[in-house]
DNA sequence: GTAAACAAGTTTATATTATAAACCAAATTT
DNA sequence: AAATTTGGTTTATAATATAAACTTGTTTAC
């Protein structure tokens, strides 16, 4: 009845990246701090995960003398972000 | 940006719990672990969360000769449920 | 009638997770 | 050149979810 959800999306903060990433090719850390209103930390712990799951890719560059973490989402994070919206609409119908 | 989610309904086995109450008026301990292959553990402290929480009410009673613990989702329980699903579409509409 | 198995939970312990705090290096501003 | 800001990482702590063990009472099988 209601399926697992995959426990790396389901949390506040991973959700929100994903969510950002499932819309825009690619954003970098300062941007996705600013969207999320992460702390640094938390975000950077975040966006090892996603990346150690292979949800995302992250490019370290520079902007002009910057430096810059750009992230994008995979094809496997974007197949596995779908199933979890999927999933969790079965939990939202509420039948009543 | 994205609304912040309600941490007691942003859990697999809280919400499943929320999702069912929506739609049945009750359901008793039994009929809540069949349905979310919980174990009884782990739904008896998500209850109790719930509980405390004002989202949902339980009664203790009899079934024949064995006990039987009945929920019901209260009308804040409701609104909380409401909300956290308005809020948590924010963080699936991928705007691509 | 009593021993074994089962039902319905609760309590407690453990493992995981999220979050925050502290830190670091380089760049910029004053 | 000292102070501040940017862009993060690492580490520590707090919260959470989950599982394991236990309790109380009830059937069922001998």
């Amino acid at each position: 009845m209601f399926p697992k959800l995959d426990p790396l999306l389901h949390s506040e903060l991973r959700l929100a990246v994903m969510s950002i990433l499932a819309g825009v090719d690619e954003a970098d850390f300062s941007y996705l701090k600013k969207q999320t209103g992460a702390t640094s930390g938390n975000l950077s712990v975040q966006i090892d995960k996603l990346t150690t799951a292979g949800y995302i890719t992250v490019e370290k560059g520079f902007k002009g003398k910057m430096p810059c973490t750009t992230c994008k989402m995979t094809p496997a994070g974007r197949e596995a972000f779908d199933s979890y919206v999927t999933a969790l609409k079965e939990y939202l119908a509420t039948g009543a």
